[in-house]
DNA sequence: TATATATCGGTATATTTTTATCGATATAAA
DNA sequence: TTTATATCGATAAAAATATACCGATATATA
């Protein structure tokens, strides 16, 4: 069964609160994990219901068998190799963040045109001239970019990882990106978000 | 005219569009900026519509007007005072981001458990002690929280924040959290962004 | 064993969001 | 001036998403 984009945004809540649950806890009911998410218990049952036909009336779903299938659904147990381009403050903090690896990224290397950034981080990991983008790419077989460069850079950084065997684009620069049909763009909506904050903080007279 | 959450996200993004048009260019139709973002005309048509009642057949739309609309109901003309608490790589990284004053927000300071990240960033801001945030926000009259702690702190800071008098959250913790009706909570779902990109390579065999 | 109850899963309905259609209109061109 | 055209804005249709309802069923309780 296919799992729609809004499906799929939920499911990693619904991941993470099963992990956080006690270990002797072995059943849940989709109305238990609806109130703790705030969500509505049909919700819950459907979305549950597009990757894991396996609840029972009265005890609900196997803690276990639900947190293998989100994974598998969630794509955490692949291993994507991913490279950052743009060096910066939040680029450096993506490629020296280890949280990744549990969502099955896997974090190579960052990229900078600056030749300042260039050299080796605290934790280890390479922050090379762009100039090697393209060859780093294709011998490693990265499939996932990331980018964190200014707006002004960002579509120029997108046509280079078009070309160099990319097939996701994770972006972080505030600026419409255009590739291939067959190259996914997320968006990472910064300002959209504090929009909807500021509007209501406005909404309430502050 | 009330903005739906779907047209709200939209919109920074036309506004961006619009600023970095040439300075010549008087009028713009909702047509080309759809082209521009890969979004249906009528949509555009229909968003901008929400905002800003001026459009003219043939013509289309004013794009001084536009900007103006587009900031006043994204807000990016108030002044919204934040904190942050958790200053890790990601929190330090928004702490000294100057970006986000573009957007009407004023990052005043950040906060931590931890003694060894107290003091001043190179850019001349101050991470304080957590034991300092309660009389912070209410002193500064801090409406907006940022929370960059890992996710087994976040409801506890989020609690604090609500105490404290913060009336907004923008949550990088991956985790849910729960507060009064009152408050807005913004999660920025990476982890769903992620998911989704896996998802996106694991559909092409990668 | 018989009854009560919480929960699932399917169907139906409501709501939201997006797309399509069409007449009206301002500008440009003939 | 007349005609052609691009665009708007309104209404309608379609699609996607969320919610409500209800019978079936597995477990608990009397």
């Amino acid at each position: 069964m296919s799992v729609s984009i809004s499906v799929m945004r939920r499911l990693p809540a619904y991941l993470h609160y099963l992990k956080q649950l006690p270990p002797d806890v072995e059943n849940i009911s989709a109305t238990t994990i609806a109130a703790q998410l705030d969500l509505g218990d049909v919700l819950v049952r459907k979305d549950l219901n597009c990757i894991s036909g396996a609840g029972k009336p009265r005890t609900g779903y196997s803690v276990k068998g639900l947190i293998d299938d989100l994974e598998r659904v969630l794509g955490y147990k692949n291993k994507n190799l991913a490279v950052i381009v743009g060096a910066g403050k939040l680029g450096c903090a993506m490629l020296e963040h280890s949280g990744f690896e549990e969502y099955g990224l896997h974090i190579l290397a960052a990229f900078d045109v600056d030749s300042n950034k260039i050299g080796i981080t605290d934790s280890g990991k390479y922050i090379y001239p762009l100039s090697d983008f393209e060859e780093f790419c294709s011998q490693a077989d990265v499939r996932l970019g990331v980018i964190t460069t200014p707006a002004c850079a960002a579509q120029e950084i997108c046509d280079l990882m078009c070309r160099s065997g990319i097939r996701a684009i994770w972006n972080f620069a505030p600026i419409h990106l255009t590739a291939g049909k067959d190259i996914l763009i997320q968006n990472e909506n910064m300002a959209a978000s504090l929009a909807l904050l500021s509007a209501h903080l406005a909404e309430m007279g502050c």
